[in-house]
DNA sequence: TCATACGCCATTGTCGACAATGTCGCCAAC
DNA sequence: GTTGGCGACATTGTCGACAATGGCGTATGA
């Protein structure tokens, strides 16, 4: 097979890291291809993508190192599996992170920049969440997320929030996908807009902790379906 | 020469990670043996201690995700030089996520639990300050720090935390050493176990975020002696 | 029938050697 | 004297083979 790739596609986060295969699996894990659990054997991903077993070695140290795969000494590696008290521990740090963020993208960003978003979050995703069209949602939703990370202009936020990222998106992705919370969740995302858009920092960081502690609950109370 | 050690010495911050060599080079990275720019030539490494190559590669590649190294594709490892504007970035997320910190913990841990911190950062402390004893003065702030994160019993904050540790250990380590900021900072970290002690989360995180505030300037002023 | 000890096999950990690449010094030409 | 090319060397990247270990099926006995 060697590769198949498909890296083009939408609605999937900023790379950032390494090694390709590295970042081949790690799709595959946010689209739950590979649910918790699953064994990851060095030889059968090293016939896989026609790699040595030191390359697919260096790149599960990498998943290990980004929370995405554990390992253990003689026992391997298998996709990470966290329970719900890991995933609501790290909402909380989210918070404060993406909090931060919001409001240092407030103060940098010009508030007419936002205008766009604004726009693009009104009428047009929500007709697009009425008709199901979720893909689409996701693919605005990652925008959102990289227009402000590019505004707070910290790179040292923008890799520790790329790092919750990594450990919450699986799940957050199948919320959108599995429930039917995706038109809460838009007002949420519309306040912190609103609140950019209006050059407003506090309010810009408190409607996006609102937004986080919404995505918590909702990540609680859906628990047994996404897990 | 093989190994050398001393591990056993005080003032150093938690372990977590893996590989006993990443541990050793972390810690002649804090205290500043190896100065940022310093080459780490994977031969050398391997000889001095030694170990193969590879051992070495993966100890650096460790390294490297801890952000206390920094490698270009032929061209080596070098200790990771970080510029003040850097420090400041990373220093702003600290302040948040030690805030953070500091409010869980004073949400967990009886109020009675820190009395004994409280004494310790009183008249000894002080005393131990005015007579030079810095090394007495960096250790006790271990305690605290890890006193505090684990009453805040948060995994994933503890780990990011640990990052940040990392990457700012060794200038804030040369800012008490180089510096005499130390009772200016003595009196902030009491305001903290004050607030803890009287069991008021929001003065815990508020004083903390003042501390970090602190640190941060001092920082600033004094960058030209730390760097 | 169930518990337990044992041995095979799949899988991971480690090493040494070879290939690829960047760097630095030297030499020649302008 | 300076600059450009070039070649040797040091250093890193990659691979295959061997050693070490744990899991699991099997056989045996109570």
């Amino acid at each position: 097979m060697a590769y198949d790739d498909g890296m083009s596609e939408p609605a999937l986060a900023a790379p950032a890291g390494g090694r390709p295969l590295a970042l081949t699996l790690r799709r595959r894990i946010l689209r739950h291809e590979l649910p918790p659990g699953t064994p990851l054997r060095e030889q059968a991903l090293a016939e896989e993508f026609g790699m040595s077993r030191q390359m697919v070695r260096e790149a599960l140290a990498e998943l290990e190192g980004r929370g995405l795969v554990e390992r253990g000494p003689f026992r391997g590696a298998a996709v990470r599996r966290y329970t719900l008290g890991d995933y609501l521990q790290m909402m909380q740090v989210r918070e404060v992170l993406e909090g931060l963020c919001a409001r240092l993208a407030a103060r940098n960003a010009a508030p007419d920049s936002w205008l766009d978003l604004v726009a693009r979050f009104g009428a047009p995703l929500e007709a697009a969440i009425a008709t199901g069209e979720l893909a689409a949602y996701l693919d605005q939703l990652e925008t959102l997320r990289r227009r402000m990370r590019d505004a707070a202009a910290s790179e040292s936020l923008a890799s520790t929030l790329a790092g919750y990222d990594d450990r919450t998106a699986m799940v957050m992705r199948r919320l959108v996908l599995v429930t039917d919370r995706s038109s809460q969740a838009l007002a949420e995302h519309r306040a912190v807009l609103a609140a950019l858009a209006a050059g407003d920092a506090e309010a810009a960081e408190a409607s996006k902790r609102r937004q986080i502690q919404g995505a918590t609950r909702a990540l609680e109370r859906y628990w047994p379906l996404v897990q």
